[in-house]
DNA sequence: TATTGTTATACTCTATAACTATA
DNA sequence: TATAGTTATAGAGTATAACAATA
């Protein structure tokens, strides 16, 4: 049998069905979103921190005393998904739920430990050098382009 | 306590912060991500396949004989990943392993099971309507304009 | 030595459903 | 009834590490 018999699909079959699955838009912010996530864990995966973890410390650190379906809403989870990233980041001492208590006792406000406030200082440090790696392939109009049309569509489609 | 005391953010806080947030491209790309796909599950969960997976069945089907890593590679997801895609794919009886030889044995060429046919043919219907969702969105030049800005990041940075 | 594939292990993210407590 | 939060359960996707078979 030659090479050419071989039964594996050839470059040109492969390149042929790529560009019909390119004709899906959510393939391709599928594979960017991939591609954009295994960068950052590959370069700061010492932080031991998730994109979406750093994103709640963020908000947490910026409005004290926010509450879960709070975050929830803003990062697009459900209240049960939130529940359990909270709780993985206040057994990591990281975030913690606040004494001090509102009308409504169902609310739980949380707010960052010292220790959450720490780390998400070096987190920054990691993002700043992981947006730079991004600037490295988009112009700033290019940049708002993608915040424009990325936002089309997670700010309506609730 | 009055109303205004509670102790949480109040609304302009919360846009403050997300407006610090989306200062992050992969923020945006993320959240999008997020929704395109919950979208799809909410609506075509029936069919019980991701997206993820009808692009696999997809690319079988369009090269009939392509092996895992060609896979692995198109879909950006480690040799380890698309191992146990596979495997839950022929173990649904949706993807086979071609008994036909070629030269090299460590090659094991993959095809769709005339079930697996039968089952992305409904996805395809599925994809359409999804499809028709995103289009009400975007408009043609918009699309275009996605899938080069989110080319741009997957295809070189490897 | 390099490639292909597998297995074991672990973790994050996500969902649904059912529950408690509160309003 | 509606809201906030939790727990239980399940499953997909991802990673690393180690291994076997083959080239």
């Amino acid at each position: 049998m030659a090479e050419g018999d071989l039964p594996r699909a050839s470059a040109a079959d492969r390149a042929r069905a790529m560009a019909e699955l390119q004709g899906l838009t959510g393939f391709h912010i599928s594979l960017a979103n991939t591609m954009i996530k295994a960068h950052f864990h590959k370069n700061f995966g010492r932080l031991a921190l998730t994109q979406k973890q750093i994103a709640i410390l963020w908000l947490v650190q910026s409005c004290p005393g926010i509450i879960q379906v709070e975050l929830a809403r803003m990062l697009r989870v459900k209240r049960a998904t939130m529940s359990a990233m909270i709780r993985l980041l206040t057994g990591r001492g990281l975030v913690a739920r606040r004494a001090l208590g509102g009308i409504d006792s169902r609310h739980v406000p949380l707010q960052l430990t010292r220790e959450g406030d720490a780390v998400l200082d070096e987190a920054r440090v990691a993002i700043d050098r992981h947006e730079a790696w991004v600037k490295q392939r988009y112009s700033q109009a290019e940049r708002r382009m993608i915040a424009a049309l990325m936002q089309k569509l997670y700010e309506d489609a609730g």
